[in-house]
DNA sequence: CTGTTAGCGCTTTCAT
DNA sequence: ATGAAAGCGCTAACAG
């Protein structure tokens, strides 16, 4: 590997000058920017990313704690943590991935200074590691709202928005009763902040709009779902039966329609049914969903172009909302006529 | 962030001294040691990454390249990264993340000494970046088997004996007619290796065994499964009827008793099943399934002993599978009586 | 517009 | 068993 003083000697210029054509910190004559970028690529040159973090505090890397936990789904995570790394690229930055089990990776990638800032995922009500964080010095993003931000940035979809949407949509298609299947019971125990929010602004909305509504928390997998869809439907199909369905739980979109058919439900006829997801999983199917989509790049965008806002400048800490949109598709009619 | 020099001063001793008592190179005494030690702890010491990197040549990071393919399942990447995580920090090691759209990446962290080693996943028969990371002269190891893995360490789950032992149950069962499930015809298309060779182990343990056999891609939606049992059983339920399936598609292991019993078929009685698949989605419901599990741990972590030992050692290349083990459950037994 | 140079904080000979 | 000191490769004053 070349270092900085060969491209120096090779482009006949001194190692101040190579460093200033490849930050561009100072202005360069062309002549010499050309003599120096020959040679970098003559020579293959690649700064040594230890030497530069040691002499400009800057490391380029950003740290990205994501949860594996049990409860979360693993494939929204992905999205998520695959919208970060994209976006950091944008940037120039890598990723150095923490896991939640590593207890004190936020202290050790800071204090090793092994990243510039850190953006955290899967954000609880009351999240030890905010206090942690906060003490940190460092620029750091939390992907959810917590109770106390501790004057650290956030950035989320506005899940209860989007609860909100999906309800006021089946409002007005005139559906009088109906119900949420939300995250697993664990994540609202633990008061991940995206299950709380959603929930609560589907129940808000139904009192708002005067409909009558009911909320369960499911696990991932089809005999939960089916479970779920007793409760609901157990209660007959009177009056006051439940006509629509607003579903965030990406697991169990992909099951829904065979479950619902199984209990003699059809979609939209019997039951409407939005889908709070990702993009994907609601048009997964030949019959896509319709549904308020979760963003997941332009999550991730966001939440690194704030790190990277508090460590270039001298930007505030600011809360960011990304504001639901609804896409109405096949799965949302009007109630049946009784 | 206190300096090593620091530290050095408040327990009296010179910076080589505070150096060889953290890396433990050379002897000292016990009451030079706990010195140094308490004053670490008393100045929240802690190296910096950038500056040891420089003077060592050693980041103390892997890169670990993560498929984030439309076609994989993301969930069972996510388990794999999981385990890369944990144990790497075993060794003292964290991780950069690279995704495989991010094509320079792999020179990118190498040529600035950004990782000591790196770890692929999601191997492709002929994948492109073998080549590159052969060039590299840094530690390297494959999750996956590539025809030609030039001078690389791989390793990876035995997906062809799975599959084999599988087939060998169903056989032992007395099931004369058996079909597969495997990855979506995207995975096949590009030669993952898992894919190929559990595809192709299921053939051939059909061969030996004389069993009548079917081969199917599947996508990971319902509508897909059920495009594939159509296939399998729609030729009736004579003399030569499928009566036991192979399932390495883990998406659908979720939905497949579901979907066998919309045409009529009961899982075991008219059908056995066995999975390929992590442990916890074989087990994940109330009648868990046969399976045939991907110890993700295991490999990951193999992964990771592999690049630190030729990291720390001149141990040679070398090629680990690791051998499946079938756990009975309740989803295989003898065929129906005909 | 360009060069000189003093560090950045650590590891590791070489001495003792 | 310990210390002194020479770098590792880069950045950013400072000086022209």
């Amino acid at each position: 590997m070349p270092t900085m003083s060969e491209v120096a000697r090779a482009a006949g210029v001194s190692t101040s000058t190579v460093s200033y054509v490849l930050s561009g910190k100072r202005s360069i004559s062309e002549e010499t920017r050309r003599q120096v970028q020959e040679a970098v690529s003559r020579l293959g040159y690649s700064p040594h990313a230890g030497a530069r973090s040691l002499a400009s505090n800057r490391s380029n890397v950003l740290g990205l704690m994501a949860p594996l936990r049990a409860d979360v789904n693993v494939s929204v995570v992905m999205q998520f943590v695959a919208a970060v790394v994209s976006a950091a690229r944008e940037f120039d930055q890598d990723v150095l991935l923490l896991t939640q089990d590593d207890a004190e990776g936020i202290e050790r990638v800071t204090s090793r200074s092994m990243v510039d800032g850190l953006i955290m995922m899967d954000i609880e009500a009351a999240d030890p590691r905010i206090p942690r964080l906060a003490k940190l010095r460092k620029p750091a993003v939390l992907i959810g709202l917590p109770d106390d931000a501790q004057g650290l940035s956030c950035v989320d979809f506005d899940f209860a928005s989007a609860s909100k949407i999906a309800v006021r949509h089946l409002a007005d298609l005139g559906h009088q009763s109906v119900a949420f299947i939300g995250s697993p019971p664990a994540s609202l125990a633990r008061h991940a902040t995206y299950a709380d929010r959603a929930a609560s602004g589907f129940e808000q909305a139904c009192r708002d709009a005067g409909l009558g509504c009911s909320l369960h928390a499911s696990g991932a997998t089809s005999a939960d779902l089916g479970e779920v869809l007793d409760h609901i439907f157990r209660s007959g199909r009177g009056d006051s039966a439940v006509t629509g369905l607003v579903v965030h739980n990406e697991a169990l979109v992909p099951m829904l329609r065979e479950a619902l058919a199984g209990i003699g439900l059809s979609v939209p006829d019997d039951v409407s049914v939005v889908a709070v997801a990702p993009v994907d999983v609601a048009t997964a199917s030949a019959r896509p969903w319709t549904a308020v989509s979760i963003p997941a790049r332009e999550i991730g965008r966001a939440a690194v172009e704030m790190v990277m806002d508090r460590l270039n400048s001298d930007k505030p800490v600011e809360l960011r909302l990304i504001l639901p949109a609804l896409d109405v598709r096949t799965t949302t009619a009007a109630p049946p006529h009784r």
